[in-house]
Parts: structure tokens; sequence; C-alpha cells
DNA sequence: AACATTCTCAACCGCGGTGAT
DNA sequence: TATCACCGCGGTTGAGAATGT
């Protein structure tokens, strides 16, 4: 391990902070404030950078830290803030009183590590089932409110979300997606896992215009940054008119509500073309919050970036406005000559789902 | 009881942003 | 403008505790 910069120095402690170190701090910070962190060692003799006092202060010794478990109401707190903000362990930690990042951030890390497990396993077992038969997906109806996004980093975080994934997608798709007994092979390349999907056919359609990103709420993080297999396979399909394959058509938009561990009203379902109204109020629900996080922000650290924060907002909102009208979704039913051409002639966006991410 | 495995969480590391010079 | 020091953040590690076999 190596050292911090400001740790070049000589007589620096690591490790474990005693009683007495805490004592220490506790009683500079207390009478003298923090401003200078670097200061903090030498003025309460301790033995330690700034940093790791920063740190010991801050996660541990601060005198309004709440420690204990988690309430419910903090779980679904951190659990809706993680949707719309995703890591940004520091901004869900300023929503919760006495909580720390770091804290937030194990308690996360820890968390998905259980969640994970249950369905992984379970998609495991399920292998066993006939394919006839599959089994309900494990992550997508009730309990997909406690499968976090895959806002998380690790290859091993990747493989395990994969394998779930894999399950949803393969209980989710029609027999010649999902590969049964006697339908052909799935698209080649084409992975069978979809859990929350977004494809712009006007990237790949007659037009081959390239859209902007959608919301980055409605995809899967690891989307954002790394081109999932399946969409060059799908891609792929698309070119080779492979229509076929393509899932079945979302009646509405409060199943990706659902799916995306946001609840829309009661009832609140709309036609596919009509998806958009759908989107735009689940949307609008998402962005309004997300506006009031950041403008909180904002109001904390002064205005800094606010010009470069709108300007990025307002790509956002470009995209919503000029390309929601491009979403179409899919599901379980029979893909239509009608749906098929209008995704075909590259005018439409898809997104679409497995049938138990909304219900 | 002994050992292995898993979990928790405090602490560290490295990076990026910011302000001072 | 470049450089530096500092701060804050997110990712990661590892020791100890808890749990399972």
């Amino acid at each position: 391990m190596g050292h911090h910069s400001c740790c070049n120095q000589q007589k620096v402690k690591r490790g474990l902070w005693s009683p007495e170190e805490d004592e220490k701090l506790i009683r500079y910070i207390t009478t003298h404030g923090y401003g200078c962190w670097s200061e903090v060692p030498e003025k309460a003799g301790l033995q330690r950078c700034g940093k790791s006092c920063r740190l010991r202060w801050i996660n541990y010794l601060r005198p309004d830290i709440r420690r204990g478990r988690f309430t419910a109401e903090e779980e679904k707190l951190i659990i809706s803030l993680h949707a719309i903000v995703g890591n940004r362990w520091a901004h869900i930690a300023s929503h919760l009183p006495g909580r720390t990042d770091n804290e937030i951030k194990n308690y996360w890390n820890s968390w998905i590590k259980k969640k994970i497990r249950k369905p992984a396993a379970a998609a495991a077992a399920a292998t066993t089932t006939s394919p006839n038969n599959p089994p309900p997906c494990s992550t997508a109806t009730s309990d997909h409110h406690h499968l976090p996004p895959p806002a998380f980093g690790g290859a091993d975080h990747h493989l395990q979300l994969d394998a779930i994934i894999n399950q949803n997608l393969i209980s989710s798709l029609p027999p010649k997606l999902a590969g049964g007994d006697d339908s052909p092979p799935a698209v080649p390349g084409l992975p069978h896992h979809c859990p929350l999907f977004m494809f712009d056919t006007t990237t790949t359609g007659a037009g081959g215009a390239v859209s902007p990103p959608p919301p980055s709420s409605l995809i899967p993080t690891h989307l954002h940054h790394h081109h999932h297999p399946f969409i060059a396979s799908f891609t792929a399909a698309m070119a080779a008119d492979t229509p076929s394959y393509l899932p079945p058509l979302v009646d509405g938009m409060a199943a990706m509500g659902a799916a995306m561990d946001c609840s829309l009203e009661d009832g609140q379902t709309a036609a596919a073309m009509a998806a958009t109204n759908g989107y735009y109020q689940h949307h609008q629900k998402h962005q309004q919050l997300e506006i009031e996080l950041e403008e909180e922000e904002q109001r904390q650290l002064g205005h800094h970036h606010h010009q470069h924060h709108h300007e990025h907002e307002h790509e956002n909102h470009q995209w919503d406005e000029e390309e929601a009208q491009h979403l179409l979704m899919w599901d379980q039913e029979v893909l239509t000559s009608s749906n098929l051409e209008a995704m075909q002639s590259g005018a439409h966006s898809l997104l679409f789902m497995g049938p138990n991410d909304h219900d």
C-alpha cells in the first residue's frame, strides 16, 4: 500500500484509531474547529495525516453521527436516491441526516451482495427446470423493489448481475428468443438477458440518425459506458430482417415505472403509441426529484457549476422532448405487422422488457 | 470445539476539482 | 498559464466479528 501525498512524513500512524487518539481529535475539533485538516494532526498532537483525521471525524466522531441499523424509510430513500444519482454516496448521504457516505456505501455494497446472491441462486436453480414452464422472474415483480440498479463496479458484480439478467430474459422472452426445444438458435451472439432494455432504432434504422442518449435513469448503468453485446446482436438481427426475434409490444409505460422501481398511478397504462405520455409523466417525476436534489445541492455548494449543470440538464430535456416520441415498448404479445413496420421504419425506438418487470 | 466461510465496516488509496501562488 | 497543496469523493481493502458446517 502506498501513502497519502500528505502522509510522506515519518511517524504517521495508520490503521485503527485508539480511544486516546479519538479523544485528542474530539478535543481539538470541538475547541478549534477544523478549518484546515492538514494542520489538525500537528495541533491536536496526533501522529496521523490530516486526511485520516478528517475521515475519522466525518465518519465516526462527528457528534451528529447516527449509528445503528438503517430504518425502512432510510432504506427506501437510499434506493430512490440511488436510482436517480447512482453511486454518489455523498449526495445520498446529504439527504440522510446523521448518515455518512461511507456508511451508506458500505450498506449498499453488502446489501447488493445479499440481493444478488438470492436471485442468482434462483436463476441457477431455474436452469434445471423445464424451458416450457419457466419460473417467474424473481427479480422483477415485488422483489424488484429490492434490486438495485446495476450501478456498481467490479467484474464479479457484473458476472453475478449477468446471471440475474440472463434469467430475466430467458423467462420473459418468447420461445424463439429464449431458445426453446425446437426453436432455432436465438440471434447469433444474443445473450439471453434483457432486464430493462431500451433500444433506439433511429441509430440503425433507415435514417441511420444517431440519437442523443436516453435519460440515464432509464438504462442500466453498465450500459452507459459499455456497449452491451445485446445491442450489437440486436442491431445485426434488425439488419438481417429477423423480426420474429423481437419481443412483443408492451401495453403502456406503467410497466416501465414498475420495472424502474418507480410507481406510476394505478391504472396508468397507455397504448404503445401513447406510451410517451406515460413515459413523460414517469420521467418528469424523476426529473423533478432530481432537479430538487440538485437545487438543494446547489444551495449547499454555491453556484460553481450552475451553468455547466444546466447545459447538461438541457441536453437531457432535449432528449426527452425530441426522442421520447420515438419510443415503442414491447412485451409478451405477438408482434404485429404494424408494430413491426413502425419499428423497421426507423422512426421509433424500442423499449422492451420481461413480462414480470411490470405488474 | 474447530475450522471455514461470509459479513461488516473502518480505513486507505487514488483521482479529480478547486483555489492560491 | 502552470504548478502546487489541499479537500472531498468513490472505490477498494483487510481485520475482526458473526455465522455456518
